[in-house]
DNA sequence: ATGGTGGTTCAACCA
């Protein structure tokens, strides 16, 4: 089973390149980020035309996640649930903890069942801030549900934009992002404590090199000169790691008419 | 230090 994660910018404004995209690459789940758009605002027709089951955590105007799948998707949850006042603060600065819509989680049964989750951690710039709380406040919530599914013993898939570049081989020119919150250290470690507990960067497990990017900045020509950052990701459980047999980043679909900044990163999973 | 680009919604915010 083919499994992409995808940051589209907005779904209303990037509508004909993820279609000709699913049509190009063919996953059979998808899970999308900033479509920028209300439930009832969601394009919902072309992907059901083409077969796909969808559901949808949306919100106008900004973020919005959502899922795609050729099989049922069910137990559909949305929303990443707040953390005990014990865990430090669980809201964000407009004071809504689950006012952003920002994460949904599934189950896909194929020959076996999958639980996966799309995320849109959040970007916390500027940092210091009340933005780089709510993102370290965010991630400390994504543990404690990472944790929670771990223990379900079952194939689970964490995937999306984390907002996170793991370590300095993963930028371009890592000197340029040593303090933004996408690199900064509490950001690093709170990403490696997902790991920590089982889960593997499943690109990492397949390959090693430099210059791995699923993200070009819009401004300053990053594309043309190649100036980009991987922080797309998918933190597979090991029950699920045991099923891959591949993943791969989309780069080329950097260069078309009217990109979005991030490209699809996928996993292939013998479930 | 600033401004560069793009999406959404409609002057401003987010990235």
């Amino acid at each position: 089973m083919r499994i992409a994660t995808y940051n589209v910018n907005g779904i209303k404004a990037r509508l004909e390149r993820v279609l000709e995209w699913l049509e190009s690459s063919a996953p059979d789940v998808a899970v999308l980020q900033e479509i920028k758009a209300t439930d009832d605002s969601f394009p919902r027709e072309p992907f059901e035309e083409r077969g796909y089951h969808l559901a949808t955590h949306g919100q106008k105007s900004f973020n919005g996640v959502a899922i795609l799948s050729r099989l049922p998707l069910e137990d559909v949850v949305r929303g990443l649930p707040e953390n005990g006042p014990e865990s430090g603060p669980g809201i964000g600065p407009d004071g809504a903890g689950d006012g952003q819509a920002r994460w949904i989680e599934a189950t896909v049964v194929g020959r076996r069942a999958l639980r996966i989750c799309g995320l849109y951690l959040p970007n916390g710039n500027p940092a210091p801030g009340p933005k780089y709380d709510y993102k370290l406040a965010w991630m400390a919530r994504l543990l404690t549900r990472a944790r929670a599914l771990l223990a379900t013993e079952e194939p689970v898939l964490l995937g999306g934009d984390w907002n996170v570049i793991p370590e300095d081989r993963d930028a371009a020119r890592p000197a340029a992002w040593a303090l933004d919150a996408l690199a900064l250290p509490p950001s690093r470690a709170a990403f490696r404590r997902v790991l920590n507990l089982g889960y593997h960067d499943a690109l990492r497990l397949f390959d090693q090199s430099d210059g791995l990017y699923s993200y070009w900045d819009f401004q300053r020509a990053a594309w043309e000169r190649n100036d980009g950052i991987r922080i797309d990701h998918w933190l597979v459980s090991p029950q699920a790691a045991d099923l891959l047999t591949g993943a791969g980043i989309e780069r080329d679909l950097r260069a078309r008419e009217r990109p979005s900044d991030h490209v699809p990163v996928w996993i292939e999973i013998d479930a």
